[in-house]
RNA sequence: GUGGGUGUAGCUCAGUUGGUUAGAGCACCUGGUUGUGGCCCAGGAGGUCGUGGGUUCAAAUCCCAUCACUCACCCCA
């Protein structure tokens, strides 16, 4: 019989790890609180029409990497490749916008995209970001950056990120540049890749996107966006701009960042990291204006950001965060069957009073019993053996120093607490 | 979807031009100590050598296929 095994691409967390995720989880939910922020949590899965009308229908993510299926009554279901839509789709159905103007979100889970796998990518990964609806203002942007920087600057990661900052304008603009960057490359058209000609017809602006040498030359010359910005479009970057100087965030203005999804508008952004590989963004996004009323809502502005926290843990991996907290404060070490009624009481009286307790439910050896104790970190130990039992005793043996001594058994949890003031 | 690299014990890895019963370190278990951990010493358990086929008197080793992992392309967090 064969071993199953994960699925592709999906990993498990193990309790060796698992406390970095919990860092980084409470990283994020401080940060995003002290923005005044709070939590959305949305379904894993939505109807398969949130996405491809959100994120659009020729994005890669849609059109090849999503994990879809057609549930018994025949519509079709999806799990969620991101969670931008799924957000918004909350937001428009409880009318969050009708409870006030602002409305400010974050929120963190797994999403699902069929790749193939390497490093810093996964089919099954996870992400936090943040969503604020109702500001079509600059200053919105720049909270929403602020945040993203309180978040890296708190995982120690801000040394090796830097921010790309671009505007992809709004609608008009982006209809006359698209049309104006179609002009340009027509002619060279079949010098590009075939990729590059799929998008020619589909989202010109991905072109600019390419890593190839060749297509980048080509494009060295080619119309730039900043030329055919509006005034609105331009007086919008100029004061993020002055915003996040005002705050001390560094940044690149890089023309050619585009970024994959369909939906979005004005400000996108990314932090990139040097120490993740070829998949190097930690952390994107950008704003989206329309997105709510291509879904059915009141037209509403709205801006956000996901981040990978794969990558952040990453990232973070090589630096020393030291993991202090003990696993277990107390083992209790039982040498008789006779005295597990008062092990277990005794153990939940601690519990009780904050300290964490484990006792060994294989009845070993106390040799063993104290070897499992001095692995499993316990700072005490506390022994109840035959003659303990008789005298209504207990040892307590402080596992660091070494030394020992006999305590009654009623004075066990003041005897603990006590000692930890 | 395409390409490269790697698969030997729970983990990290040795393994000679193909040659007897496949090894080490760490981890684990037992004992040295009738009820005392760590350090030390002695012993023990743990392997379809990724899988299937082929070549050969003989395969962990050579060949083919396949699977898994991994990195990269692509794309994105």
């Amino acid at each position: 019989m064969n071993q199953i095994r994960n699925i592709k691409g999906t990993h498990d967390i193990l309790p060796e790890n698992s406390h970095k995720w919990q860092e980084l989880e409470s990283i994020v939910k401080n940060v995003c609180s002290r923005f005044g922020y709070q939590e959305i949590r949305t379904p894993i899965f939505e109807e398969t029409g949130l996405f491809s009308r959100s994120v659009g229908e020729e994005t890669d993510i849609v059109s090849k990497e999503m994990y879809t299926w057609e549930d018994r009554d025949g519509t079709s279901l999806t799990l969620r490749p991101e969670l931008t839509a799924s957000v918004v789709r909350s937001f428009i159905q409880h009318n969050l916008g009708g409870q006030s103007p602002i409305q400010r979100l974050f929120y963190m889970g797994p999403l699902f995209r069929r790749e193939r796998p390497q490093k810093g990518r996964q089919r099954q990964f996870h992400q936090f970001g943040v969503e604020a609806f109702g500001s079509a203002n600059p200053e919105q942007d720049a909270e929403i950056i602020a945040i993203a920087w309180h978040i890296l600057s708190q995982c120690g990661l801000i040394e090796n990120t830097v921010l790309n900052l671009n505007s992809i304008g709004s609608g008009e603009c982006r209809n006359a540049y698209r049309n104006a960057l179609k002009d340009y490359i027509s002619p060279h058209l079949d010098q590009l890749s075939e990729t590059s000609q799929k998008r020619f017809i589909n989202n010109p602006l991905r072109i600019l996107d390419t890593k190839s040498e060749r297509e980048l030359d080509l494009l060295k010359d080619a119309p730039k966006i900043s030329n055919y910005y509006t005034e609105d479009d331009d007086t919008h970057l100029e004061s993020l701009k002055n915003f996040l100087e005002a705050m001390n965030i560094p940044f690149t203005i890089n023309h050619r960042l585009v970024r994959g999804l369909d939906y979005y508008t004005k400000t996108v952004f990314e932090f990139n990291s040097s120490q993740l590989g070829a998949q190097d963004a930690m952390l994107g996004g950008g704003r989206y204006d329309g997105l709510v009323e291509v879904l059915g809502g009141r037209p509403t502005p709205g801006i956000g950001f996901a981040a990978g926290m794969e990558r952040f843990l990453i990232a973070m991996d090589d630096q020393d965060r030291g993991n202090n907290d003990p696993i277990v404060d107390i083992y209790f070490v039982c040498l008789d069957e006779k005295g597990l009624p008062r092990t277990l009481q005794l153990s939940n009286e601690l519990r009780n009073n904050g300290f964490k307790v484990i006792f060994d439910p294989l009845r070993r050896s106390m040799k063993s019993q104290l070897r499992d104790a001095n692995r499993s970190g316990a700072r005490f130990a506390l022994i109840l053996g035959e003659t303990e039992m008789n005298d209504n005793a207990i040892g307590f043996k402080d596992l660091k120093q070494g030394t020992q001594k006999t305590i009654a058994q009623s004075e066990v949890t003041n005897f603990f607490d006590n000692l930890t003031n």
